[in-house]
DNA sequence: TAAAACACCATGTTATCCCATATAGTCCCG
DNA sequence: CGGGACTATATGGGATAACATGGTGTTTTA
């Protein structure tokens, strides 16, 4: 299984131009393309393969059709989406929508996420990573092994104590 | 499997002739024909591949004959639909009556919808997105990990406390 | 016959590919 | 264990092809 780690940080060349870490692109495999959205609670830029995105379809198009609910969802993950392909030298073309939405300028920062990745203006991550530190202190965070029944929160992080 | 992202902006010329962005017109492949009826919610225009089509008047047809939601429906999809064939040159014609119904100016939103696609006039699409977007926000939408057991909600995305 | 629909061609712009170079990391050999 | 050569990665610039779009001619239809 593909798991993204680590946090890599690249150029934006004049013409929106990054490398993808090579590491990534090992992950990525074939076909060399993955699908990049602005992130509706952050500055980040989300990063999923192109499997993630077709389960992500699947169970969009599982909602009623024609529905508000389908319609919003749809329109937020799948509308505001770019295909990147990566080409021969490793690189994709940022749009123009995300570097502006990620406010990046110069330097990018890749960073694993595990099943998906994201893109961040550096010093924007750094920020957003202390706050997730500090919080998960405060909140004494611990990583549940396995979700127990069908009834509770599947959620694997959650409140100790 | 196709899955139709992005939103692509292109011109409307005085003929009514629109190019169909090329990534959609890479997965619409062949026959380069796709049908597209006046949503029923709002001002876009619903755009579908024949084999979404048929999928359609299969869940149509497993309404009860006759019935009023039947005929109504039939009538909102079919009767409405047109069968738009993509030119030589990767454009279409775009009726007067799905011009007016999406108040087309010289400008289309061709936005991606996962399974299918819409069209609309820039400026309406626009909002249309702000609202899904501020929606999102206030209930804290969040992705979550891939749906788990048998009795687990298959719904990736999910109200996030 | 007139008008509309359709196919064909022509052009500017943008994005993609290809090559060159620097840097950093790795491996091999001493 | 240390030095040097090699390879992979990242990055910059220029050439090429694809795309979007405007226009003209030709066929079809009312």
């Amino acid at each position: 299984m593909a798991i993204f780690v680590g946090t890599h940080v690249n150029k934006v060349d004049s013409k929106g131009r990054v490398s993808v870490p090579a590491e990534f692109r090992a992950l990525l495999g074939e076909p060399a393309t993955f699908f990049a959205f602005p992130s509706f609670m952050h500055l980040g830029i989300e990063c999923v393969n192109d499997t993630f995105m077709e389960s992500l379809s699947e169970d969009v198009g599982d909602l009623d059709l024609f529905s508000d609910e389908q319609d919003n969802l749809s329109d937020l993950i799948f509308a505001s989406s770019h295909t990147l392909s990566i080409d021969g030298d490793g690189r994709i073309v940022l749009p123009e929508t995300l570097r502006l939405h990620a406010k990046l300028d110069g330097q990018s920062a890749f960073v694993g996420k595990g099943k998906t990745f994201q893109i961040w203006k550096p010093s924007e991550h750094n920020e957003f990573q202390r706050h997730a530190r500090e919080r998960a202190r405060a909140d004494r965070l611990v990583l549940r092994k396995h979700p127990q029944g069908p009834g509770s929160n599947s959620d694997p992080l959650e409140n100790g104590t």
